[in-house]
DNA sequence: GCCGTTTTCGGCCCGACTGTTTTCAGTCG
């Protein structure tokens, strides 16, 4: 079972489903990871802590149902890497009754409610369970309230500016969740790595984190300067105008909240001789890098910022550039967007990385709207900024009548609008497709009638309605779809609006296959909002035979450029150029179009 | 709790910064 619902509990740290039959991989580390929390609060063992953050990411990463591979007497668990007798009798426990002995004797003695309270800033597990065991903080309410009665000054080691910045955190907490769209950090680096970079002798500047590796949301942004200016740039940069808080300065690094959001920002000040090790290094993640470290002891190295070491005569042997890193390691450089421990180092080692899309390789855009339903320009403005980016073609694919608020089309401006995008080719520059953005009616129906579809290039359907269907209605109305025979992409699958919506629940695989047998592709929504499907779906979608278009759902011209968000995507998926449709030349993507 | 092409025991990635201390524990990345 994969249950798109399921998936985003594990991620967002919700209650845990109550049946276990429906618990896909994501829901079983979560159990794990959260143990491993309430395991650090304990002050347990803390390899022992590792073991299951490490059984979590395995699972996490297994293709397979682990809870279906206990099943199978023909497979063995333990065959995973990190899941030994111990976790294994965990997850059979877990198969049984959706939890395990050493996490219930946990929550007896912590309330669940602690574990929201690692996310605040400047709190760790010792000083949650100090707090516990004082004064039984186990809410971010309890919290404040000891913080503003002064009494957390009162335990041993703790003092007055701690009660501050917890104050601070938890108000940046409750405003943000603590995450940002990845289009606003991408901004708010390109912004500082542009001011940073005029101070006098700095080199260079880089983002570095989860920015770099482009996962839809950023914690915090991480810069790294190199040169002989590059201590100054620390003090230029807590001394700029939008910086408003400084958290911490020192000789080499300083961080601080700059900007409306109040986003962190860490800028390390690093010699040139280490820039490549520092890069590596802060780029994360903190699994591969993990993962990494491993391999440099098994190989005799030593990995940290400053660089690659021998472990016997402590030599350097690499740090200037992550190539020369990597290939110390026997390893072929892995793109940023792959750093997840999800596989890539091993790939690196066999020499079979993926050759990952890159933005370069998109030939036209399929989805952006205009004024013709809730879209900012005409047709005319869109098909010349397209131009402008060096498209071979663009879809304009407007709201159909359900979303009337949308001015959404009705069969007779469909059929109009189908005769009037041909009537223009000839003098638009680019090739224009006439297409839809067709809802799907709450049970599977398609909002147009065939008449109007047939004469379009392109019908992209999308669900805008009923979001909160249960998972079997959801799955019959996407099954239901995609049998109409016009119907070339699957919009936005999942629904998703970042910090904001939940994805809809359906059952993922069955609505890939059936995508994969009618031809149908899966649209990389490049919204910075959406950016739907994401990075682990597309990787399985693929696994499973999908083909991909890569779409802005531009509303206006300057939407445009948001493809590059949706490319970042489509790399963290694992996908390459051939799972692109929109990759091909206008001529190919053409005969792709009538064959399908 | 996991792991082993030296090992079934004894390892397990590493360093900077802060606050509250007077040498370091806790937190973060």
């Amino acid at each position: 079972m994969n249950s798109i619902g399921a998936r985003v509990r594990a991620r967002r740290g919700g209650p845990p489903p109550r049946d276990n039959r429906t618990m896909d991989n994501r829901d079983v580390a979560r159990l794990l990871v959260q143990t491993a929390d309430l395991m650090e609060i304990a002050a347990e063992d803390p390899f022992r802590i590792r073991s299951y953050r490490n059984a979590a990411t395995a699972i996490e990463a297994c293709p397979e149902s682990v809870l279906e591979i206990l099943q199978d007497p023909a497979r063995k668990v333990t065959d995973l890497p990190g899941i030994g007798k111990g976790m294994a009798a965990n997850l059979h426990e877990i198969a049984v009754r959706g939890s395990f002995e050493r996490r219930d004797q946990l929550l007896e003695r912590y309330p669940p409610t602690a574990l929201e309270l690692l996310k605040i800033q400047g709190l760790g597990p010792k000083t949650i369970a100090l707090l516990w065991e004082h004064y039984r903080v186990s809410t971010i309410d309890d919290l404040e309230r000891i913080c503003r009665e002064h009494k957390l000054r009162l335990l041993p080691r703790l003092g007055a500016k701690l009660e501050e910045k917890v104050l601070r955190s938890i108000a940046t907490y409750r405003q943000s969740a603590g995450r940002f769209l990845l289009s606003v950090a991408d901004e708010v680096a390109t912004e500082l790595c542009h001011y940073l970079a005029e101070t006098p002798g700095v080199d260079k500047v880089t983002p570095a984190g989860s920015l770099r590796r482009g996962r839809e949301t950023v914690g915090d942004l991480d810069l790294l300067v190199t040169g002989a200016g590059a201590a100054s740039a620390l003090d230029r940069f807590i001394a700029h105008p939008s910086v408003t808080e400084v958290l911490a300065k020192g000789p080499n690094k300083a961080s601080a909240r700059f900007g409306p959001h109040a986003i962190q920002v860490d800028v390390r000040a690093l010699p040139k001789e280490s820039y490549g090790a520092a890069l590596q290094y802060f780029t994360g993640s903190k699994d591969h890098n993990i993962a990494l470290r491993a391999r440099c002891l098994k190989l005799g190295f030593t990995l940290n910022e400053y660089g690659l070491f021998r472990l016997d005569d402590n030599t350097k042997v690499a740090g200037e550039t992550e190539e020369r890193v990597y290939a110390q390691l026997g390893l072929a450089w892995i793109p940023p967007e792959l750093r997840e421990n999800h596989g890539e180092i091993e790939a690196a080692a066999a020499n079979r990385l993926p050759h990952l899309v890159e933005l370069a390789g998109i030939r036209g855009d399929l989805h952006m709207h205009t004024l013709e339903s809730d879209g900012r320009a005409t047709l005319e403005e869109m098909a010349a900024h397209a131009r402008a980016l060096g498209y071979q073609y663009i879809a304009i694919s407007d709201h159909s009548k359900a979303l009337a608020m949308a001015n959404g089309l009705d069969e007779r401006r469909v059929l109009a609008f189908a005769e009037r995008v041909r009537e223009l080719q000839d003098s638009l520059g680019i090739h224009v497709f006439s297409s839809i953005e067709c809802d799907i009616r709450k049970d599977g129906a398609m909002d147009l009638d065939d008449e109007a579809l047939a004469s379009l290039d392109l019908v992209i359907g999308s669900v805008h309605s009923y979001m909160n269907q249960d998972s079997a209605e959801m799955t019959a109305r996407l099954l239901r779809a995609l049998e109409c025979p016009y119907l070339r992409v699957l919009g936005h699958p999942t629904g998703r609006l970042l910090l904001a919506r939940e994805p809809f629940s359906f059952d993922f695989d069955r609505v890939v296959d059936a995508a994969v047998r009618r031809n149908v592709a899966l649209e990389i929504n490049a919204s910075p909002e959406r950016l739907d499907l994401h990075d682990t779906l597309l990787h399985a979608a693929k696994l499973r035979g999908a083909r991909f278009v890569i779409d802005t759902d531009s509303h206006h011209p300057q939407h445009l450029a948001n493809m590059r968000y949706g490319v970042t995507m489509a790399r963290r998926g694992w996908l390459e150029a051939s799972d692109i449709v929109n990759t091909l030349p206008l001529k190919e993507f053409q005969e792709q179009l009538t064959a399908l």
